[in-house]
DNA sequence: TATAAATAGGACAATTTTATCCTATTTAAT
DNA sequence: ATTAAATAGGATAAAATTGTCCTATTTATA
């Protein structure tokens, strides 16, 4: 459904998210060793998130990332989604046509746009803060 | 959401049935044509479709790609997007977790479980004859 | 001011996916 | 029998994605 960075990314900035509600700012290192995912990898991805002012990034020494906590209630998945693989989740035929819409839909145009419609409308009712609930308290996990 | 390749396979046996409701079999070379899809690529694809059953193959001249009436009303989607993209699809965690379920999940198990669920429906019940219906009259289309 | 810890970013490597090419095999028709 | 048209399948190439490595830059702190 997402590519990987997308997959890193939505982890990645959940994880800053939870510890920025503790006042905390994360390192990549960090980062990367409670999601599991490759570091400098998700170094690469941060900085994308960094300069679509998803997650704010300190240089230097006691750097790190973090997201202040206005963000983290106003900050969708789908801007993550977006920030990363772009509209091609929402958009874009199912069968792969490059015109295809309701004028000249594919045979699944419609069933499709049903499915997508419902994605999107799920990713842009999720805050970083809904993503953050559970996690506290073992309930949900973002590595595993 | 599907591989090319799965799009492909979609697109290339929806084209099959329809002809082979015409009463005609078709030939690799003009699958490819009529869905706007590379020719060996294809081949490989529907090669897979072949082993699967999906397709019925003819070797020789006069021979090419068909699918017996029976075949077209009760293959589902589901069966095509899984002999080609195996079942990530509808499992696989939405944030790229190995073991995410509903006892250990992440945070937006629940919703991804949901849309996953409408999207498998959608494939169990969209038969390759449902596909062809709109495409006589011009309603819908495989290829642009 | 020197140092250490951190992100930024360019270059490169590995892997996966997508696509092509060529030869073998099958089969209808001449 | 020969030929031509078709699929099967192996080998390879190209492109995209994923992942790594190294150096530059920034900045707090000793």
């Amino acid at each position: 459904m997402f590519s990987k960075a997308c997959e890193y990314g939505i982890r990645a900035s959940t994880y800053i998210a939870l510890k920025s509600l503790e006042g905390t700012r994360v390192s990549l290192k960090e980062i990367a060793e409670k999601i599991d995912s490759p570091v400098a990898f998700t170094a690469k991805v941060l900085q994308q998130l960094s300069k679509n002012h998803i997650v704010d990034s300190v240089k230097g020494a006691s750097g790190g990332f973090q997201i202040t906590k206005a963000n983290i209630n106003q900050i969708k998945l789908a801007q993550i989604v977006f920030a990363i693989d772009g509209n091609n989740v929402y958009e874009g035929c199912g069968l792969g046509l490059k015109k295809c819409n309701a004028n000249e839909p594919c045979p699944v145009h419609d069933k499709f746009v049903q499915i997508r419609s419902d994605l999107k409308n799920m990713l842009e009712n999720t805050s970083l803060y809904d993503m953050t609930i559970g996690l506290e308290e073992g309930l949900t996990a973002l590595r595993r």
